[in-house]
DNA sequence: AATGAATGAGTATTCATTCAT
DNA sequence: TATGAATGAATACTCATTCAT
């Protein structure tokens, strides 16, 4: 007597399985990340991850894509928003402080690049990535600049989640922000 | 039937088990990181580690602060060197566009910062680094600006490492530097 | 490079396993017992036992509860085919003396009550275990007598299998059990 | 190599190692007993175990024959205390619902059955533990009887550790010990 | 199309025991 | 005499992946 199977319509599967394995790697890493880790936490038999993706580094670049996108998405809103380079200022003061509150991004972040910088094959996502952030920053500064400024949050962001001293942030980043977009007075400096 | 077992006096041999352990972390990440590789790479048998480690934490929390201590005493050598603040940041510099070129440093940072990210055990250990940097910079540079110079270069040695074009690097470091470092001509920028 | 493996469908195998892990413990005890040697006596994979069982503790709950189920059910047969007290005073006596003649039943269930014994886990399978028996007993002796005789049977048998002269058990049984049934003549014994 | 008898520079800690091998015995059952538990418990160099013990089986026959030697000890001298045998009975009630009242006695007892059981090296201790308890109880019955109430005890033990109901349990045992010690009187009871 | 069963490689860790000191 | 260091076998358990259904 052979049991009905269980059929259950869920079209969207795939996708669910990609923001279950991001919450897993927030919550564990790439080191801790499995297939059964994600199948477990997404109630979906073992076999679906196979069925579903060609293996781990497929779930990887699938989970890491949808994140930068995503929080590129949320980035070129926000430079678009700002109506001019004081707002664009302020409102990167505040994505840097505000958008790495929580450890979630954090975590992700880091473990991304973590992973392109061991591995090649995910350096791609990681260009890509910078590429829309300097995009998104070249409506407000020039392109230099705006390399430089998208470095300099990625370093403010760091230290400031991984300091255990969390006062004043705003003020200095703020301050960071400033120093890095303004162009110097000629002369100001001494060349070496 | 028991074969007697080659027994080797290796005195160092833990000290020596933590630098294959960085070796190996370089290689495949904490991610990739296993008693055995650790054990097989340095010819020692595998209940070798866990007598000489607690666990693969302790052997993580060794290897990394080993690690810091390592890139802490050479950034500080550097700062020392340096005789006034132009020559610092003409170290500098130099340190973002050399210290980082090897692979091997840049995925031990980031690695090492993510495992951060995830486990407050480790952030000790980053809090302790970032602060003898700062301690350097601040010989050259005040408190707040020591601060900043330090989160740049991190920002700057992740998106210089991870992007695929690497030209021009040192004049757009200098530049950021440069910029980071200069304390704004009063009302030279307009406050929101 | 990969090998197929050779994969052989066994509906049964838990089953199976569940049968083995008694062999294996009557052997060398709850304290000898391991995956491994489950494994490699019922000629399965190792892979397999963490597949069929949550782990140790689920593969011991597992056999103890057929164990005692089996146990359990001879008892209730034997009780049920005693016409009359007479009978079951005697179907009693042989129980103890042939069904812990083989040293399996023994060490199984003395490996049971240590296990119980240490483990609050385990202790609902011998109160079931124990449950069953005087119900079993009740169909012949009042509930205390039932009692009493099943602590007996446990006291007599251990200490029949665990003493070196072996000669004389039944009628030494039979006497036992004949005295732990006979209510007391009132007025017979002076009570404390 | 052999032990030497009259020379022990430091007989303190064999002795130590012994007590300490029974709390861990009782703790985690000899399945789970080790030389390294042992000696971590006792604060000794891992080394020390196998400089005084042959073995693991050694340390469990001495750690056992001291248990079966304290446990005896105490029988025999309560047997002793006891004026008559109605001062016996009372005693052995006594004994039973309050000796095995510590799960430590309990679990020690069962551990060591479930050795002898599986392992006739360890029969020779338990014969002997038994054959102490049964001379201890011919001060006040008569040979069979002496063995019955022996294996009585154990029985009553082991039922009334195990099961959760743990109510009223002196007078059943107190009726137990009255029955299986009074001798039926003749026709009191119908032989088949 | 989807999955439960199965598998062998791999994981960290514990272990009794040996041996040089 | 006593022990810290060392070692290989063994432990429970997790893993990605395959495959029959």
């Amino acid at each position: 007597m052979t049991q009905a199977p269980i059929r259950r319509p869920d079209p969207d599967r795939r996708s669910r399985l990609i923001d279950v394995a991001l919450d897993i790697i927030a919550e564990v890493g790439v080191a801790g990340v499995s297939h059964r880790k994600i199948a477990a936490a997404a109630d979906v038999p073992l076999g679906s991850m196979t069925y579903h993706f060609d293996g781990m580094d497929d779930v990887l670049t699938a989970a890491f894509t949808r994140f930068a996108d995503h929080v590129a998405d949320e980035f070129e809103e926000v430079m678009c928003r700002a109506a001019d380079r004081d707002a664009a200022v302020a409102a990167l003061v505040g994505l840097i402080t505000e958008l790495f509150d929580s450890d979630r991004n954090l975590v992700l972040t880091i473990e991304f690049y973590a992973l392109a910088a061991r591995d090649l094959k995910f350096r791609s996502l990681t260009s890509a990535w910078m590429g829309r952030s300097r995009t998104a920053l070249e409506r407000h500064f020039d392109p230099l600049t705006a390399r430089l400024v998208d470095a300099l949050i990625e370093g403010l962001s760091l230290h400031l989640a991984l300091e255990e001293d969390r006062s004043d942030r705003a003020a200095e980043v703020r301050t960071a922000i400033v120093r890095i977009t303004t162009l110097p007075d000629p002369g100001a400096i001494s060349s070496s």
